[in-house]
DNA sequence: TTCGAGATCGGCT
DNA sequence: GCCGATCTCGAAG
């Protein structure tokens, strides 16, 4: 497997191969399959989004704005086209893009992708991964591309931002599949996880397991 | 290949 | 305190 070079220099994004801000400013369930083809750069590290799952703000009880807004969801509540970044377990960092109209607080999580361009630095931060693993799930995206609380509230539609959503291949719509989300324990029956039918990168389907604990002595 | 369990800490009740 | 939009490793089939 090889990968393409990079189209151009590294910051060399042409503005109009951004993704404008009106694709951001619609249901997040129509963006969250538009987005697959597209593609994140951070840095020299470009990604072609293959998962992504959709979160519709404080009536959805599987996202962080179900409780309303806090300081950690303040991003989400904003305007479309920001990157909300955000730490769990303990040790991992997940993107989400936020989608709709400002305080609708819905946003899509990037959950798997096929690296494009920057591969070896990738491979440098995920140095045991294989290359199909590099950016397969939400977690180990963010670590290929090095994405951690800095980046949080980046514009992704602005040439000025260091992250930024570029238009790639769109994927094939029949290729297209959608099911329920992945490790999620609320509205599990929601088919809004969506990833491109066939494609290596795509995570494997789990569903949710409550952590055991440790029972008391 | 699949399954089970541990790791680790910020956000919220 | 409890829980989580996860990942990794080791063991077993």
């Amino acid at each position: 497997m090889t990968f393409d070079p990079p189209p151009g220099e590294p910051g060399s994004t042409a503005a109009d191969d951004l993704l404008p801000r009106k694709f951001f400013d619609r249901p997040v369930d129509e963006v969250a399959p538009d987005l697959l083809g597209h593609v994140l750069v951070h840095g020299d590290v470009a990604v072609r989004l293959t998962e992504v799952e959709a979160y519709a703000g404080p009536l959805d009880p599987a996202s962080h704005a179900y409780r309303g807004l806090t300081p950690r969801t303040e991003v989400m509540f904003g305007p479309p086209g920001h990157a909300y970044v955000y730490f769990t377990y303990g040790m991992h960092f997940c993107v989400n893009l936020v989608c709709g109209e400002e305080g609708t607080a819905s946003a899509v999580l990037l959950r798997a992708g096929q690296i494009t361009a920057g591969a070896d630095t990738a491979r440098e931060r995920r140095p045991k991964s294989t290359e199909r693993d590099l950016a397969r799930g939400p977690a180990r995206l963010c670590t290929a591309l090095a994405i951690g609380r800095e980046q949080n509230g980046l514009d992704v539609c602005s040439p000025e931002s260091p992250l930024l959503i570029i238009e790639g291949d769109p994927a094939d719509p029949s290729l297209i599949r959608s099911g329920p989300r992945t490790g999620v324990n609320g509205a599990k029956d929601t088919p809004w996880r969506f990833w491109i039918d066939g494609d290596p990168t795509v995570s494997p389907y789990r569903a949710h397991v409550p952590r055991k604990r440790n029972p008391p002595a």
